[in-house]
DNA sequence: CGGTATCCTGCTGGATACTG
DNA sequence: CAGTATCCAGCAGGATACCG
């Protein structure tokens, strides 16, 4: 048994949890995808997220937005609004990246375990 | 608005999701950082946990062991049982400094703008 | 020491109807 | 079109007592 122990500060610890908090729950990483990949309009996500609520697609884009990952555009005469993803967004891209083929590889692992 | 889209497929979010679920709850994290910083026992990773209860570590603890990321031993006299973390769970330790990093810069960037 | 069992609360998210 | 309001179910997690 090694002892290569990695100790985190509950500052880290608490700073992994903000980030967990930012992207968990179940739809905020399908309705970021949605937008990333060119939808714009509130209905237009709505339909291309398959099985979410208005309600819920609602209550996501207000927290996406207080956490500066997209922003909100009304125009002059209030007809059209759009949803766009903030550069800032983009800096998730590693982790998610990484927390892909990680999350590959585990399925495929717990598969040849069974 | 550039549209370097990075758009993901249904396998991947599936990852992602899977790869947070491994790590989400109250106290995955905790729990791990106690096990990998030398806690070995039960009740000495109950102590160095704060405010987990018994139930909460049984059940976690159960999680990740079916998940791989720690090991449970038994001596032959069944007084001694320790846990332990796997190889496997250090394949955890980039997203893991990925994430931390990112929830410090966010923490600091929300501070900012308020 | 290393857990279970039981009971309970609160929050997340679903269903549906309604609105400016 | 872009949401809100209301009501409700299920489950994560807490409190506490108990057990081999």
């Amino acid at each position: 048994m090694n002892n290569s122990a990695i100790i985190r500060t509950p500052q880290e610890i608490q700073a992994l949890q903000d980030t967990i908090y930012v992207i968990s729950g179940k739809w905020k990483l399908p309705v970021i995808n949605a937008i990333c990949s060119g939808k714009r309009r509130f209905n237009e996500i709505h339909q291309s997220v398959p099985n979410i609520t208005k309600r819920m697609l609602s209550k996501e884009l207000k927290e996406m937005e207080m956490n500066k990952l997209i922003f909100r555009t009304v125009n002059c005469d209030h007809t059209l609004i759009e949803y766009f993803s903030t550069e800032y967004c983009k800096t998730f891209t590693p982790i998610l990246g990484e927390m892909i083929n990680w999350g590959l590889r585990h399925r495929q692992m717990i598969r040849a375990l069974e």
